[in-house]
DNA sequence: GGTAGACCTGGACGC
DNA sequence: GCGTCCAGGTCTACC
């Protein structure tokens, strides 16, 4: 059974006050591990996170709606996660931060359901080891928008270059350390010019398809609230997603498992492959086979298929 | 509804 | 070093 963890605030040592104005400990429904939250797919290595995995340390650089910009530092805790900053920040930046980090490690997800039906599946033990379930998103869903329309039509290699290329160009800098920048905001992204955009970033034709979206978003007529306030079933989530250029069946299944729905796959041609090679003996298949492989874990699918075993990764 | 071709970049490969 | 081919999802036009 579930017990609440209370929240706890750990006020500040005073050796520590000058550079450590944010020290929060944030709890997590139990299951839950930082470090599998972190490496749960690659947005860890997608700038503005890096996460140390020798000292289980998750950084984010964080533009705040006030418009200033901190790190983030985030480290295990028996109770859930760690938070500070070394920045002294006003009450309602802190309960930003609060909101924030509980969205982006899912703190408040309940998974038991997930978790009992992994217990019984041999190619999902590594879950239960490791205490795993949540998936790593971005304090926005806007980053995750974007981020997911750079993973398309493109290698891995590709996805990290263009997404640094588009913090160090559009992002604001952290105060003290301009080398490291924050995502970009809507409103800079929409007044970029898209020829400037394609040439600085290298985002070949997506730079459209991102200036479209921020575009949208900054005019108010994409209403983001809408994918994350849980009022939308699934399906005209997914139809909501799919209306946005650039974003297709992928992407929006890829969407659809960040926002928390598992009743879709993310089918790209990597799980084609894995799939045939699992359960059909090499042979070439698609998306209906891929979906009839993972039917039996009904509204978990999506979440079955995310961190299943496959025999042979490479 | 299904299909073909274009989109864009970087890596691999052959010369 | 240069040219060619290929991989990676989505969009658009066409049937």
């Amino acid at each position: 059974m579930y017990r609440k963890v209370p929240r706890v605030r750990i006020p500040p040592s005073p050796l520590f006050v000058f550079f450590m104005a944010v020290h929060l400990t944030l709890p997590a429904r139990p299951p839950f591990s930082l470090s599998a939250v972190a490496v749960s797919h690659g947005w860890h290595q997608l700038a503005p996170f890096t996460y140390d995995p020798d000292t289980q340390t998750l950084t984010y650089i964080d533009r705040l709606t006030t418009g200033r910009v901190i790190e983030l530092i985030i480290t295990p805790d028996p109770a859930g996660v760690i938070v500070t900053s070394t920045d002294d920040l006003k009450p309602e930046e802190t309960q930003q931060i609060e909101k924030q980090v509980t969205w982006m490690l899912g703190l408040d997800l309940d998974l038991s359901e997930f978790h009992t039906l992994a217990r019984q599946e041999t190619r999902l033990q590594r879950v239960v080891k490791d205490a795993a379930g949540q998936i790593l998103r971005s304090t926005t869903i806007f980053e995750d928008l974007v981020k997911t329309i750079l993973t398309t039509n493109t290698t891995w290699a590709g996805t990290i270059r263009m997404n640094r290329n588009l913090v160090n160009q559009f992002g604001d800098p952290l105060p003290g350390d301009s080398i490291r920048r924050a995502f970009p905001t809507p409103a800079v992204l929409a007044g970029a010019d898209v020829e400037t955009l394609r040439s600085k970033t290298k985002l070949g034709y997506r730079a459209s398809y991102i200036h479209a979206l921020a575009q949208v978003v900054e005019d108010s007529s994409l209403d983001l609230n809408l994918l994350i306030d849980g009022s939308l079933p699934t399906d005209e989530l997914r139809r909501y997603l799919l209306a946005i250029k650039g974003i297709g069946p992928y992407a929006a299944a890829n969407l659809l498992l960040l926002l928390g729905r598992y009743d879709d796959l993310p089918i790209d041609s990597w799980a084609l492959k894995m799939v045939s090679r699992e359960w059909f003996a090499g042979e070439p298949i698609g998306p209906a086979e891929v979906n009839a492989a993972f039917e039996r874990w009904g509204t978990w699918r999506g979440l079955v298929y995310w961190f299943w075993e496959w025999e042979n990764r490479s």
